[in-house]
DNA sequence: ACAGCTTACCTACACGTTTAAGTGACGCGA
DNA sequence: TCGCGTCACTTAAACGTGTAGGTAAGCTGT
C-alpha cells in the first residue's frame, strides 16, 4: 500500500513468518514479556529475524492497543527561545529518555490552530507546559485522556498558582548580593508583556528580601532592550530620592541594555550604577564590562521535573514541592 | 461519568449513539468527506454530539488506519539553540499547521538512546533534520516508512551534500560589505567542532568573494567565546602581513568576543580592526561598539521548507534548489 | 495407566478509526 | 405495476499491536 515502489512496512506478522511462530510470540519475545516461558534458541530466532527484516513496531498501533504512548509533550512558551530554555530541553529530553520516555516539544507561540489539535493529533502520556497553563487547557487535556498535565510556571492543581519551578529565590538572591552594598535597588523589568510570568515572581523575590534587610520598596521601571530604551530608566533611578545605586535585572538581556544606557550617559558600572542580571549568556562575560549575573542548574531542574513525571504516570505518591536548583552568583565586574 | 476510574475515552461510538447515527456518518461529517451526500440537519446533530461530548478523534486510531500521521519531527542540532533556531522553529510551526501538518521537535543532542527509539515511537509522516543527517540515518527512517526526510544543511539525495539553506551566501555577504574598503580579510571560525556544517560553507562564502575581488585568502583562526580567548586571535591578524583589518564573524558571539579582545587590548572597532557578524542577537545593537551584523530572513525559510515537505508529501513535484531567503547587512558601528 | 503439572507455544479478541460496499426507502418515468 | 436511480444512511472489514486464555505435548508420581 505504500505507494509507488510498493514498499510495504515490515510487521510484527512478517517477522513471526520468517522465524516460524506465531505473531504472539514475536510480541513476547520483543517485549521480553515477563510471565511467558520462551526458550533462548526460539528467542534468538525471533529476534534475528527482527533484525533482518528491520523490523520495527508501528507506534500507532501500538499506542491504541496500549492505550497509552510514552511520549511527553512539552509546550514551549511564546517567549524568545534562548539558549538557558534551548538547554533546559535538551536535558529534558535526556533525562526523561532514561525512563523510556520520548520527550517531543511543540511551539505554542501563536496558536495557528488551537492548541487543541496538537495533543490531539498526539495523544501523549503527559503534558509539560514550560510556562504556565490556564486551568481551562489543563483541564480539557485530563478530559482527553492524558494522565499528566504539569506547567513549570503556574500549576492549577489548586486553582492557586504553584509554580513547579520557583522564581522567587532568583530575584532573592540578587537583592541580597547587591543588598549588603546598596541602600536602594532597582528593578529592571522586561518589556513583553509575556514575560511577566517570570518576572513577576522575580520583582517579589527582590521586594522580600528589601523588605527583610530593611530598604525602601525597590524603584521599578520596564527596560526595552534597545540601545536607546534604557536611558530614561537609568536617569529615573539615579534622580531618584533616595537614589538608586544597584539595579536587578529581569535577565542578561535587559542587564546588557542597562551597562549600554549607562556608556551612552558616558557613566560606568559598577561605580555609577551597579548591575546584576540572570541566565549567563554568552555575550555576559563578553560585555563592557563583565556582567555579574545568577546562574541555575538546569539539570537538576530538569532532572526534578522528569522524576515528577515518571512518578505521577507510575502512579507513585509524587512529591509536590517546587524544585529548587542550586542559584549561584557569579561574580564579574558589573556589580 | 467522572468516576475516579471510570473516566473512559470519548469514543466516535459514544458520539454516533448521542447523534443517533452510526459510527460510520460521525467519521464522514466530522471529516467532511466529499463523496457523501448528508443533509445540513443531520451534519449539524453530529456536530453538536461531538461538542457536548468534548470528542475529538484518536491519534493513533486515526493514523493507524490513514497508514500516516500528520505529524512532521524536526531533528534538533547539536549545537547550543538561540533565538534564531528558536525563531525558525517557531515559524515552522506555523507555517506547516496551515497544512494540517503538526510540527514537534525532539532534541537530537546526545542520543542517550538512539535516535532510532524516536520516530519508531513515532511514525512521522516526514522528517527535518535542522542540520544535517547521515546517509545511514535517512535510509534507516525511509525503510521505516517515513515518506520524507529532509536535511536542512545536508540533504543526502545524492551522495555529495546538497543543503536545502546554504550558507555560502551569508560568508559571501559579509565579505562584500567589507572587501570594498578593507584589503585583506580574516575568518573568526568558532570553537564548537559541530558548528562546522554552518562554519565551513560561510567561509566558502568568504573565500570565494576575496578571489573575487582580487584580495588574498582570508586569514582563519578559531575563536572560542570568553573574554580572553579572542585576544590571540585579534593580535595575530594586525600582525599578519598584510595586516588583516577587517573580519568577518562565524556569529554575534563570536564577534562581541574579538570586540572584547580589541578592547582588552587597547584598540577600537572599526578604526583598528572591522568586525561583521551574522544573526543580530539581542546583545548585538548593545555592545561596544554596537555591532554590524547580517540578518537572514527566517519567515522566508520556515515557509520554504514547509513547502517542500507539503509537495513531496503531496507526491507533487518538488522544488529541488536551495532556498535563498533575503539576506541584509544591518550596518552598526563595527564595520 | 492416568490425573495433574509444566513448558512452549497459538488463537482470538480488543483498541478506535476510516472507508468501500451494501441496503432500504422513496421518487419517478413508462 | 415494475424497474431504476438517488438519497441517506449502515455494515463490516481492515490497519498492526498486545495479551488473556487456551491447548497440545511431554514429564512426574502413584
Amino acid at each position: 500500500m505504500t505507494g509507488r515502489f510498493g514498499r510495504r512496512r515490515v510487521t510484527s506478522a512478517d517477522v513471526a513468518r520468517e522465524a516460524k511462530v506465531s505473531r504472539a510470540t514475536v510480541s513476547y519475545v520483543l517485549n521480553d514479556a515477563a510471565h511467558q516461558k520462551i526458550p533462548e534458541a526460539t528467542r534468538q530466532r525471533v529476534r534475528e529475524a527482527a533484525a533482518r527484516l528491520g523490523y520495527a513496531p508501528l507506534a500507532a498501533a501500538r499506542s491504541l492497543r496500549r492505550g497509552r504512548s510514552d511520549i511527553v509533550l512539552g509546550l514551549l512558551p511564546d517567549w524568545p527561545i534562548e539558549h538557558v530554555l534551548g538547554r533546559l530541553v535538551q536535558q529534558l529530553t535526556d533525562a526523561l529518555a532514561q525512563h523510556e520516555l520520548t520527550f517531543l516539544v511543540h511551539s505554542a507561540a501563536h496558536p495557528a490552530r488551537p492548541l487543541l489539535e496538537v495533543w490531539k493529533a498526539l495523544t501523549p502520556a503527559a503534558v509539560l507546559a514550560l510556562d504556565a497553563l490556564s486551568e481551562v487547557e489543563a483541564d480539557a487535556m485530563r478530559a482527553a485522556g492524558i494522565e499528566v498535565v504539569m506547567a513549570v510556571h503556574g500549576s492549577v492543581r489548586d486553582g492557586l498558582r504553584s509554580p513547579l519551578v520557583p522564581e522567587e529565590p532568583i530575584g532573592a538572591l540578587q537583592a541580597r548580593h547587591l543588598g549588603h552594598v546598596h541602600r536602594r535597588l532597582g528593578y529592571a523589568y522586561p518589556d513583553l508583556a509575556r514575560l511577566g510570568v517570570l518576572a513577576r515572581p522575580r520583582l517579589d523575590g527582590v521586594r522580600k528580601v528589601c523588605a527583610e534587610l530593611g530598604l525602601p520598596e525597590p524603584d521599578v521601571w520596564t527596560v526595552p532592550v534597545d540601545p536607546d530604551g534604557a536611558v530614561e530608566a537609568v536617569k529615573a533611578w539615579l534622580a531618584a530620592d533616595p537614589p538608586v545605586t544597584g539595579v536587578c535585572a529581569f535577565n542578561d538581556d535587559v542587564a546588557l541594555a542597562v551597562l549600554a544606557a549607562l556608556r551612552s550617559l558616558g557613566l560606568r558600572a559598577p561605580r555609577d550604577l551597579a548591575v546584576i542580571g540572570v541566565d549567563d549568556i554568552r555575550g555576559a562575560a563578553l560585555a563592557q564590562p563583565p556582567l555579574t549575573t545568577i546562574v541555575r542548574d538546569t539539570e537538576v531542574i530538569a532532572r526534578g521535573l522528569a522524576r515528577r513525571i515518571v512518578d505521577t504516570l507510575d502512579g507513585a505518591q509524587v512529591c509536590a514541592d517546587p524544585i529548587q536548583d542550586p542559584l549561584r552568583v557569579l561574580v564579574r565586574v558589573s556589580a
